[in-house]
DNA sequence: TGCAATGGTTAGCATTTGCTAACTACTCGA
DNA sequence: TCGAGTAGTTAGCAAATGCTAACCATTGCA
């Protein structure tokens, strides 16, 4: 649990690893409620109860699968935005490791962002201490007081803007209907968003 | 079927509107695939194969829900963008109009902007012609050849960009972080992505 | 008046689903 | 070497789910 690479473990990984992985992308492709337990068996090539000896129940599973995402996405975000100085590099830092982040996993980003806090209460219950939402509100209150950031706008319509737009590519992206991979886009919604929050 | 009207029915409608109005609220709320039919019988009042006199099937009654939803959208945002001229009042008279309908039925909008590609095929299959895409696009174009939106941006992100936070702020109002009806935010989240475009 | 359509009901069937029990093969350390 | 843990299996149970069959009451109308 504790010293398990975040991804992919190509090859032939152990039974635990492939379950995970599985388990992600079928929870990302067809929702939760429309994926069981036996889907995730078949993918994996195990049979179903091969599962309870990883897990404990199903939402055990699908819980230790967002968390597992969630928190490496909100480690590679504040290290982002603590790797660089000033609100203009800062920002752009971050929609680059969400970017990054959904190069490397999209499973695991659209998972983690379709269910943030929507169909998922219990999720969000655990995460009340430092969030996505958190890192990127400090970040723009640090570039309303440098005045790169417009203080006269409703600072959680601003909010709104960021994750919408970043959501909404992302599904673009994870649905194919845009091209490529999404550091691609780095630069364009990087200036977009700084536009609409100017 | 056809000239019902689109929504609310108070007091005590017939068996067919609150199964519409019931089927669509936990459809909203709980996901397709996470609400059985019997589920909305409950909410009705109603036994399980009653349902089945007013719907072929389970996917026959939300495909139904899709596209009332849909149309209606469509048919106002319409509207909206033909009753004013110019890009900028066209484009805020489009959030007014996303915001009026969120307000006089919040699952409806919630309904189909969730599953507007994402995870539903069928639907979007039956509406090849002209989508709440196709009205944006030409309305963002329309900016353009006036100068008013930036024509140096990828006009996909800037329909993300539009998508996105309409969609983030109805997600945020549906689950009452965000106080107050929509009509409230049409003046704030028009400018900011105004901004955004220019 | 009668009869067909409408919109309900109860009962139930077949399948899927989450999960458990009981057994087995393999590995690894004392 | 042997005994315990690990990771899988087969079999199956109880509940939920989509849907159907068969029956009944009310209503509108020829």
């Amino acid at each position: 649990m504790t010293n398990e690479p975040f991804y992919i473990d190509i090859g032939d990984p152990a039974g635990k690893q492939r379950i995970l992985r599985e388990g992600l992308r079928l929870f990302a492709e067809k929702g939760l409620s429309a994926t069981s337990i036996r889907d995730i068996a078949a993918a994996t090539g195990l049979t179903n109860p091969a599962l309870y000896k990883h897990f404990k129940t199903k939402d055990d599973l699908a819980l230790a699968l967002f968390e597992r995402s969630y928190s490496e996405l909100l480690k590679r975000l504040m290290i982002a935005v603590r790797s660089e100085t000033g609100f203009p590099k800062r920002f752009k830092a971050f929609i680059a490791a969400y970017a990054g982040l959904f190069d490397e996993n999209s499973h695991a980003t659209m998972f983690t962002t379709d269910n943030l806090a929507t169909l998922w209460p219990q999720a969000s219950e655990r995460l009340k201490h430092r969030t996505v939402i958190t890192v990127l509100r400090e970040l723009l209150e640090e570039g309303r007081t440098a005045q790169l950031v417009n203080r006269e706008e409703d600072i959680n319509l601003q909010l709104s803007l960021v994750i919408g737009t970043l959501g909404q590519v992302s599904r673009q992206l994870y649905l194919g209907s845009f091209p490529g991979p999404a550091v691609r886009y780095v630069d364009g919604v990087t200036r977009i968003l700084r536009a609409g929050l100017t």
